[in-house]
DNA sequence: TGTAGTTTCGTGTGCGCACACGCAAATATA
DNA sequence: TATATTTGCGTGTGCGCACACGAAACTACA
């Protein structure tokens, strides 16, 4: 193992140096701070995490910025999950964790947690952008506290995150689009089931759909796509009537495709003649899906690991904190495909 | 933060002493023993993991034992590169590694590497058991050893291994069945590619099979399932040659099922009439048959996620040896589904 | 040339623990 | 009682790093 006095032998210079280089705490000539950063570099030289943090007494808090979780709509507690296990792991190194949790579809209650997070003065970010103009409003005062920050599951653009995690929308339709057609054969007539809960989140899912309906197009098969809108998946009832009213008009219909996670709340609400037709494609592994795959009301689902996307967004900022290691600036979550046979 | 020399003072003895009591080193009265203890317990002393690992230089060796692999050959890659990984991860832990490989299809080469294991005395091994009667013959001296071993892949029982890891044979094919199934409509008519290069892992083939034709009888669809035995899986004449002849005999043939990882042989082996309107689906995500699935001439591969066994294998005899935590018996990996649009 | 200020760097200390060394007291042996 | 042996314990050192302190070396200016 190389250490820094490894690396102050190597550049002859004392330890003391190597260290102000590696923390760019100044005082070091950009001569030799040059010929350190290039022995650090050829010798693939890390921080010991194990004794910088022995030694380094301050601790490191990482605030979370995601929504938070209820019992009709669990999307987010796989992310926090994962978050919390990587809390354990890290517990040792000194890490702490504050979490602000926000109601998804409230953009004042974003406005709220962020501005408290702001307040808390992390040493470092993870947020989940959920309110484009919101965030544009108040990112520019972590930025200036020079706070690192990560975006997670939505990946606004213009920002200076230092990585962001998540699902390309695009493939993971395409993809959607791939199951829907070997579970359906062809010609197909689909139903599409739109919502307008939250706005950012639009972009993502018609990239979905997007990709979605260019399977089909790239491989030429006949295909007709039905836009249905439901207002307000949380009226269960307004959902059955309006959802079985729509699709009834539909001539020949054989599938439903949710680019959505709220697949399960539709099929919860299909008449069960429907139901009994359908091939159902959704997104995102939450219990509902989970279950409603099990009970063969949903075909395939397209899930995105959450739980990794949550404690890999945690592993890669305390890389960034300690290690100064730089992330990679997109690292999108392996699309995992979820049918009742292997969850 | 209560530190061991705060335990000295509290219990009127030297930080020497306090270390011996905690880690039963002997040598101290036991009426400072018992004093010092229940000073310990009433201020819920803990060691701080950090500080102990980077004063303990003592280093723990983790012996690998798995087979190598080829160019033609590649299952084992991702294994190793998966353990490799944890190595870099678990170095500062003071943790080495010593990879035994093996030839996949020669027992005494097995034999061999085990002897050499054995001689390195490590404090862990990681085993993948390819060949039952040899493992039966070696494992005896390891545990005279008390060296903990986890079994990967493989899951031979009658053996004291503290953990397997590896997938749930029966589970995956029966998963295939439902791939093949939704690929190809019904009825079907399935050829069966069988090799017997392998011992051992033919009780994994067969219970790969087995749920194979299971998931058709569950579903009650009529299927037509034809074995078709290839000897010598390296000789590509050969294997075009008897390939092709069988195949073609096979009235009606949609399907094949390859329950090995060699799937990417076969299809290079199709002559293109049989190649264009088979459906494949085929085990383990090595380089080739990524290939084969990116060039559309497989349907569906079915992985482990070997880097995350190897990967996971270390982690686990890691927590073991270093935090005494009991792994769980038997870890099964995720099952997941690769097509040419999600890898 | 002399002095003050600035830049650039080396040294020393401590984080909490593991472990080797060796000394003193207690006990055994002659 | 003198000496040898064992038992019980304190001390010191180092793991790799962060950071404070202060010393050269260099610059600016009178």
């Amino acid at each position: 193992m190389i250490t820094i006095s490894d690396i102050a032998t190597k550049a002859n210079v004392s330890a003391g140096t190597v260290d102000r280089v590696l923390h760019n705490r100044g005082g070091v000539s950009e001569k030799t701070a040059e010929r350190v950063r290039k022995i650090v570099k050829d010798n693939n030289f890390k921080i010991n995490a194990v004794a910088s943090s022995l030694a380094n007494k301050k601790s490191r808090t990482i605030a979370v910025l995601i929504p938070d979780y209820s019992e009709t709509n669990t999307f987010w507690k796989d992310t926090r999950l994962g978050v919390e296990k990587a809390l354990e792991e890290f517990l040792k190194f000194g890490v702490k964790l504050e979490v602000f949790v926000f109601q998804q579809f409230d953009a004042s209650s974003y406005e709220e947690e962020f501005q408290k997070l702001i307040e808390s003065n992390p040493d470092g970010a993870i947020i989940a952008p959920t309110f484009r103009n919101e965030t544009a409003k108040h990112i520019p005062k972590i930025e200036a506290n020079k706070i690192p920050y990560i975006f997670i599951n939505i990946d606004l653009d213009g920002f200076k995150n230092i990585s962001f995690l998540g699902q390309q929308s695009y493939k993971s339709g395409y993809l959607a689009g791939k199951l829907m057609h070997v579970s359906l054969g062809m010609p197909a007539v689909i139903a599409v089931i739109q919502t307008k809960l939250n706005v950012e989140n639009n972009q993502a899912l018609s990239r979905r759909i997007q990709g979605f309906s260019d399977y089909f197009v790239k491989k030429e098969i006949p295909l007709e796509l039905k836009m249905v809108n439901i207002d307000d998946v949380l009226d269960a009832k307004m959902v059955k009537n309006t959802l079985n009213l729509e699709l009834s008009k539909i001539n020949g219909l054989s599938g439903l495709f949710v680019p959505s996670s709220r697949a399960s709340v539709f099929v919860d609400a299909l008449n069960s003649d429907l139901l009994n037709i359908l091939e159902v494609v959704g997104f995102d592994g939450t219990e509902q899906n989970l279950n409603s795959l099990k009970d063969d009301r949903i075909s395939f689902i397209i899930s995105q690991q959450s739980f990794n996307q949550g404690y890999n967004a945690i592993k890669l900022m305390v890389d960034f904190l300690i290690e100064k290691k730089l992330p990679t600036p997109k690292m999108y979550s392996p699309i995992e495909i979820l049918t009742k046979e292997n969850i």
